[in-house]
DNA sequence: TTGTAAATGAAAATCATTTACAAGTAGGTG
DNA sequence: CACCTACTTGTAAATGATTTTCATTTACAA
């Protein structure tokens, strides 16, 4: 999905048309994955010109809210998004709590869950599934010490 | 494991035996699942005087750093903890969005996990697992809206 | 063009968590 | 036991991401 059919999905749910959202969107829709709030603002302003914070994240919350964008939460304090609903091609990641880099996994328990969930009749709308720990280099550095 | 072997562990990693670093210790092995550090907090006041916030979080962090105490992250701006070591029985939640209700699911994907990361030499320590949703009550709420 | 509900930005508020620092204390040493 | 000193504590302030408030502006239906 590119940024002007979220942006017309957008207008079918009845949000206005504005100028911000539509910079917001874009921006969301032309970065990869894992962008945090603070970036997309930035890169908001240094392309488009004047946009404010709580607008970067009412966006946000309404791309999520559509199911345009995905909000990913990796335990550490922060929030970061990226495009694609809940049911795309959503995967997981590996995260360093060393040095932050963050490696792709192919593996999504997301299936599994919802069964086991269905069991007493619990809806699931999102999956936290990360795991925390130490990349190779890290872990390397790790045992010199 | 009860509250003090906990205790003896602190001392044994050379943390020293203050009595509030004791009350938190109790406390935290008196309750279940899922405490906070506010609720923790309190709890500690109300059976045995006074205590600081710092203080509860800087004991939280060494029990966690001693292996005795799980923190989890449910991604809702909050932390939380239990008992026990990362390797024991530790468990997995389903939340509710709505109510905040949670329930305790069996599956946990750390071993297929851990296998995944090994091939990229990524070593995990934390597994961030939660799906956050609607409980069945919350969902038929919100079927009749 | 106009009216109005929705959207905006600036500034302030929140809220969980952490830090700084002065005052207090555990626990080894003489 | 008295003393020393590094480790701990509590208070108050800092932090940092996110959200709210509110006066002003804007989209868009009529």
């Amino acid at each position: 999905m590119d940024w002007q059919q979220a942006w017309d999905q957008l207008g079918q749910r009845g949000y206005r048309k504005t100028q911000q959202r539509m910079i917001v969107v874009k921006e969301v829709f032309a970065g990869g994955c894992l962008q945090g709030a603070e970036e997309i603002l930035s890169r908001c302003r240094e392309k488009d010109g004047g946009i404010s914070m709580p607008t970067v994240y009412r966006t946000l919350d309404m791309l999520v809210d559509a199911g345009l964008v995905r909000r990913v939460n990796l335990g550490l304090g922060r929030t970061w998004f990226e495009p694609g609903g809940p049911d795309d091609d959503h995967h997981h990641h590996l995260v360093c709590e060393q040095c932050g880099k963050r490696e792709k996994i192919a593996l999504c328990p997301l299936g599994i869950v919802e069964n086991e969930a269905k069991r007493s009749g619990f809806k699931v709308r999102e999956l936290h599934f990360e795991a925390v720990g130490l990349c190779r280099s890290c872990a390397a550095k790790e045992r010199k010490k």
